[in-house]
DNA sequence: CTGCAAATTATGGTTTTCCGTAATATACTG
DNA sequence: CAGTATATTACGGAAAACCATAATTTGCAG
């Protein structure tokens, strides 16, 4: 089981949690962080002490309030600690149930575990972390698993987002054609950026441009 | 002190430190319930049996899973038990932090109090509490006080709000204006819709009808 | 009831978006 | 290199959205 364990949330709620279920876990060298640069300068300083942590639960969305920071986001967080303790396990806690952004923490960021909050998280949570304790396996949420595995016959490239959140900007698909023009974007025509939108369209069941926006926007696409 | 308090809120994490947190304040009698559904009926059953609550805590927004419904949102559960209980003292405890909804559920709802979840959110509930229990005022989490007193010197309608819902829903004007015509919504003309929507793009600040549903979904509005 | 102001509706013209077809360019295969 | 598939670009007409102006209706005070 894992000695030293360190959570990065700023919900007191969540933290609350957390720590009664490592209680229950009997791991009781526990910390915790309200904002991602208080948890990489304690992973840092563990390190040159020569105590690492051997676990990091990480939420992802972090409120903005009057303190400056540098990292703003659990995805950097976790970037960063990986670049630093490439062995530390990780798990990803969060609300977030959106295919791509999972996805990416697992192939870009190599997390081992990834909980989804809601009505049964706790359990997940001791879940994975006893999978993670005594396996090289990674864990994910049962709700999000089957998603997560239906991959995407139609892949959305990254000029396809641009034009989204060109749109969802208020820009107009003829200003986009300029930008991406003035920018050397490759497909910069009319007829490709009109392509694109309706090919979108037929992708997400859009009945318009309006529509296509709202539904990636509730998607988290953009 | 209350004496009976029941929580609606899908997170066993909120959940736990809800409980934790009236622990603290010597409160036994606590109930809680993962769906709106639920909420409304021991509130009910509670009443018939003359054994009230005398404190309901609700969440706003609530994860939908498997299970099928009536209540979907704890705007909506505060809404049919400030019918049946109009005495009851209502706490809304949420993450939402957009002026128009908080303003509504104060005016409409006539909840007692707003408690934003984040970093102090316990504090906060705890303070909400004692206030709400020792006297009749209104308790308001401070991040979001001030922000609630700034009023929007124009104001948007039911009519806008519709609109705006149907658009980001995909449908066309034309077709928003047969809905309108055939469901007797009184302004129905097309160039009644056109102008509606000319006035919110300007009140909004937005280039075109996309940017205009893209505003407004972020503000939490639709 | 009369007259005024505000809201709603009607009308017509302009711009933007939409959508099909076809030409051209690019990439890849044998 | 030729051939084929795919992507990009070009063009033109149709539909939808946009916008200004004017006519009509509605609500209300006198």
């Amino acid at each position: 089981m894992f000695k030293k364990v360190i959570l990065a949330e700023d919900f007191e709620e969540f933290n609350l949690a957390v720590k009664q279920t490592l209680n229950d876990l009997n791991i009781v060298d526990f910390q915790h962080a309200k904002y991602c640069d208080d948890a990489l300068t304690k992973i840092k300083r563990a390190l040159q002490d020569n105590q690492p942590y051997d676990l990091l639960i990480s939420d992802l969305s972090f409120k903005k309030d009057h303190r400056e920071v540098k990292i703003g986001s659990g995805d950097e967080l976790i970037q960063k600690v990986r670049e630093i303790q490439p062995n530390l396990k990780i798990i990803a806690y969060s609300i977030e149930d959106k295919n791509p952004r999972i996805k990416s923490l697992f192939e870009n960021s190599e997390i081992d575990a990834f909980v989804l909050k809601g009505r049964n998280s706790i359990v997940d949570l001791k879940k994975a972390i006893q999978v993670l304790s005594t396996s090289n396996e990674k864990f994910i949420s049962p709700e999000i698993a089957s998603a997560l595995h239906e991959k995407n016959n139609y892949e959305i490239d990254d000029v396809d987002i641009k034009i989204l959140k060109y749109l969802s900007d208020g820009t107009s698909q003829d200003e986009i054609i300029e930008i991406f023009k003035s920018s050397d974007v490759k497909p910069n025509s009319k007829s490709a950026v009109e392509k694109r939108l309706s090919k979108l369209k037929d992708f997400f069941k859009a009945n318009n441009t309006v529509h296509l926006v709202s539904i990636t926007k509730d998607m988290g696409i953009i």
